[in-house]
DNA sequence: GTCTATAGTGCGATAGAC
DNA sequence: GTCTATCGCACTATAGAC
C-alpha cells in the first residue's frame, strides 16, 4: 500500500477542524489527530509549524488579495482611497460561498484564547504588508501604518459581521458601512469637536 | 499578600525580564528563573498562568486608567472627545519615568512571535473593555466598537512611537498627533489630497 | 522516525498570618 | 481554628533535537 497519499495537508485541516469542533481545542490531542488523519505526529508538525496553526493555513493567499488592488491603483490615488480598495479585495476573497465555512471556524477560535492570539497576529502581519506596499507607493510615516492599521481594522470588524447569524450582507457592503461610521466618527460634525488644544 | 517572603511576585518579574534580556526569551526556562527568585517552578505557574504572561503583568491597572476618563465625562461629550480623554488617560500611566522600562521590556517581546501575540491579545482585551465602556455611556453600535478600536490602535502607534529610539516628545503630544493624523486620512478633502504629514 | 527537554496541570501536604 | 502562599511530586502533551 501507498506510504504516502496526496491531500495529507488538507486531510489534516479538514480533520483538526472536525475534532476542534466536536471535542474543544484542548481536549484534542495531535495524536488524535494524526492518527485520525492516518499520518504520524512528526508529519503533522512538518505540515503546520504547531498545533493551532493548522486553523489558520492559506494566509498567504488572503495577503495577496487585499495587496493587489493596493499595488496596481492609479499612481495619485488617495490614501484612503486604497484602503477602501483594498477592503474590496478582501470581500473577493470571502464570497457567500465561504461564509458557512468561516462561521464553523470562527466559534472554534473564540473559544480559545491561545486562538484569539494568532488570528492577531496573522491580522498584525498583514498590518505590516500593507503599511509596506503603501509606503512603496510613496505614502509617508505615520500615515501609511495609520492606513494600514485602519484598513485591517475596518476588515476585522467587517468580517466579524459577516459572519454574524442574521447578516446575509455582503462583506465588502458591511466593509463599506463601517468605513463611513469610521469617518464620521472622527467628524462628528461639520465644525467638529472643540478645542482639543 | 506574601506571607512566607514579600515581594514574591515582583522578584518573579524582575529576574525574569533580566533573564530574557540576557539569555533570550525561549532560552530562559521557567526553572531558571525560579531557581533565581528562590522559589519553585509550582510558585511562578501560582502567580503566572503561563510564561509569557511574567512580561504583562499590572494589565488591570492600565486598563483602568484607559476607562476612567472615559467614565467620568460629562454625559453630552461626543464620542470622538472620549477617545480623546483615554488616551490622555494612558499618558498619565505612562509619563516618562516609564520610557526607560518600557524600552527595556519592549525588544524581549518583539525578538518572540509568542510574546507578540500575547501583546495583541492584551490590546484586544483593552479593546473589548472600552467597548463595552462606551455603550454603557449609551455609545451605540457599530460606532461603539469603532471607537474602540480606533482609541487602541492610535494608543498602540503612539505607544511604539514614544518608545523609539529618538523620540522624547511625551505620549499624550504623540497621541494627539496621530489621532489629527487619522482624521485627516479618512477625511482627505478637507485638507487636500494628501494629507497634512 | 525516535527521543527528550520543558511547559504547564492536579492534588495533597505544609506552614506562616490572622 | 481559617486562609492562603508555597512546596513537592506525579503526570501529560507539545515541540524541537537528534
Amino acid at each position: 500500500m501507498a506510504r504516502w497519499q496526496p491531500g495529507t495537508r488538507e486531510r489534516l485541516q479538514a480533520v483538526s477542524l472536525r475534532l476542534f469542533a466536536e471535542q474543544g481545542f484542548e481536549r484534542t490531542t495531535v495524536a488524535e489527530i494524526a492518527a485520525a488523519a492516518e499520518v504520524t505526529e512528526r508529519t503533522f508538525f512538518r505540515h503546520f509549524a504547531d498545533k493551532r496553526e493548522v486553523l489558520f493555513a492559506g494566509q498567504e493567499d488572503f495577503v495577496a488579495m487585499f495587496l493587489d488592488p493596493v499595488r496596481t491603483a492609479p499612481a495619485d490615488t488617495p490614501t484612503i482611497e486604497l484602503v477602501s480598495r483594498a477592503l474590496e479585495g478582501t470581500a473577493a476573497f470571502f464570497p457567500d460561498e465561504r461564509r458557512a465555512w468561516s462561521r464553523r471556524r470562527q466559534p472554534i477560535i473564540d473559544s480559545e484564547p491561545s486562538l484569539r492570539e494568532r488570528e492577531l497576529g496573522k491580522l498584525a502581519t498583514l498590518t505590516v504588508r500593507i503599511g509596506e506596499a503603501l509606503r512603496e507607493r510613496g505614502v509617508e510615516e505615520p500615515g501609511a501604518t495609520l492606513a494600514a492599521e485602519t484598513a485591517v481594522t475596518v476588515f476585522h470588524l467587517s468580517f466579524q459581521q459577516w459572519i454574524a447569524p442574521d447578516e446575509d450582507r455582503s462583506l465588502q457592503a458591511i466593509a463599506r458601512e463601517r468605513l463611513d461610521a469610521l469617518t464620521a466618527l472622527v467628524t462628528p460634525s461639520q465644525n467638529g469637536r472643540t478645542g482639543r488644544s
